[in-house]
DNA sequence: CTGAAAGCGCTTACAG
DNA sequence: CTGAAAGCGCTTACAG
């Protein structure tokens, strides 16, 4: 493999014009620049991205953190992320993590070997004093206590408010909810959300009416059977994500159950599905999430001081409330 | 940020040394290795994984290459990869190309720049001949008349003309069939396997009756409008992919068409929305794939011969055919 | 078990 | 516009 070294002297130049001409620097004269081509193209040269990377210090790529990529929550959130990093010619590494704390702490050593050069945490499960720990460019896509991260995310308390407001003013008081895992700033904030408007409308707080371990079709049909053998039962459901209400739904539909006359299914997410089954949902915009998850991040690499950025959200008016 | 040096320097020993301790070689003193040990603790030690890249001449990373990561069947084909891969300690590399054969370029530029080690083509629209011209670590899944590169695949011939005779055995002879997209090996062999079937029962081929650019639940809703425009109707229609299906069936449903009696369907896929649906599917195992693919392109990359492998198919029946 | 030294291949401040 | 030289930080064959 020819290297810089080579083309010099096939060029006749030095290794510092043959650098010049790779990297389109200006101050080249045009004959040598020629020249350089010419032997580039004779011995076939191919950068080698290694030595780039080790003399500038970054490597031009950035590292997504996701529990799975199998789930429509967060193959969109890369997709936003992918679009964004793809137009900045940044890589993208992917770190499967399953919540599982150790994964989380290996992407962080890979950050701190330069691996990548930033971390997007679309999910963690490591604790935020933790986290505080490492160091480096990380964006958080969830609302959190450390101000030293960039952070991006929905404003869920007041969402998840607006939705239960929602399924009260169209006559529901005995309403269960289900989140993806209690565990999270997410479902802390949601579920603070929930006791206040419970409180308002003078309904006592149920601890089991407060589900989780939620995020499949499959899970969203279980749901519905335990629904299904309560004694007292929700009249409606406020779910977070749209897999689990399409489940819910499907399952209840399978079981001659009217929604939402018998049983009505507000849900977080405006996926492809709930548009399908017609799905009274939340849009969170999540691939735009990613989007301005990516361009966060990159500003805060190049230095920039920390953003803390809250997206907007509408419910989008189906059939199932 | 202390380096192997500054290392050597605190502990009193070589660089070697260092090296060796870093990387867990025998043949250190029990005494040296402590005061390495000790030193990279004070001195809060990170190893610069470019210079290790440079020095191996490896990146420890295989490349992804795929249309759209927001996909069922790719994104469980990627969970594989990345459960096979962190088992082995590989890196990800993200490439979404959106069948754009420019951006599929670029991603093999990278494997020749060694920003990774390694490519996996989960879809692929660049020709084979021009693929044929770039070198290094290519793994397909999909069957291919290049023998250079490995290659692992469902017999999409067979297995299609498996699902056709299925729907013959039913009783359909008027059978239309809607792909990802006409181009692609997949389709190519499936397109051989419905004209061969449709031979064997003395039904003409109809163009129009090869449906494509279908991918998505909108999709499938299109499709079924499709379908109910048409004067001469099938009977039953063989989907490449459950998603498409599953916009089909709803909207059949929708539109209180009866499911199988009045329109068969018959997927292919069997992730989980096919499963909450009941719809019946030619299950293609896409997550033992991808587990499988990245064992092989490791392989293939430790320098072994290519490997061709064919994956089972199974049908899986349920209540739309 | 140990180390000096060459090698991986690029970038860039500096001097001209 | 141009180049010599230092620097990025590791690995490893070789000699002992």
């Amino acid at each position: 493999m020819a290297n810089i070294k080579d083309i010099a002297e096939k060029a006749g130049v030095s290794v510092t014009t043959v650098s010049r001409v790779i990297n389109n620097h200006p101050y080249v004269s045009e004959d040598k620049r020629n020249r350089v081509l010419k032997a580039m193209e004779a011995l076939e040269y191919t950068r080698n991205i290694h030595a780039v990377h080790l003399s500038k210090g970054c490597s031009n790529m950035i590292g997504i953190v996701l529990p799975t990529v199998n789930l429509p929550y967060f193959a969109e959130l890369i997709a936003g992320i992918a679009d964004a990093a793809a137009e900045s010619g940044i890589h993208l590494s992917l770190f499967q993590t399953n919540y599982d704390v150790q994964k989380e702490i290996f992407a962080l050593s890979q950050l701190k070997q330069r691996q990548v050069d930033g971390l997007i945490f679309c999910s963690k499960a490591i604790a935020d004093e933790k986290l505080m720990e490492w160091e480096g460019p990380i964006l958080l896509c969830q609302n959190s206590d450390i101000s030293r991260f960039p952070t991006i995310s929905i404003p869920h308390q007041e969402a998840f408010r607006y939705g239960l407001d929602y399924l009260i003013a169209k006559g529901h008081k005995k309403i269960a909810i289900c989140l993806a895992r209690k565990k999270g700033m997410n479902s802390h904030f949601r579920i603070k959300a929930y006791k206040e408007a419970l409180e308002e409308i003078g309904e006592v707080f149920r601890e089991g009416w407060v589900m989780e371990k939620a995020i499949t079709i499959n899970d969203g049909k279980a749901l519905f059977h335990k629904w299904k053998k309560w004694e007292e039962k929700p009249t409606a459901i406020f779910v977070a994500n749209d897999q689990v209400s399409a489940g819910l739904l499907l399952e209840a539909r399978a079981h001659k159950v009217k929604v939402p006359k018998e049983l009505a299914i507000l849900s977080v997410d405006n996926h492809e599905i709930s548009q399908a089954l017609g799905i009274t949902t939340i849009d969170i915009q999540t691939k735009e999430m990613g989007k301005q998850a990516f361009a966060m991040l990159k500003k805060r690499i190049q230095g920039q001081s920390n953003e803390r950025k809250v997206l907007d959200y509408r419910l989008i008016e189906r059939s199932t409330v």
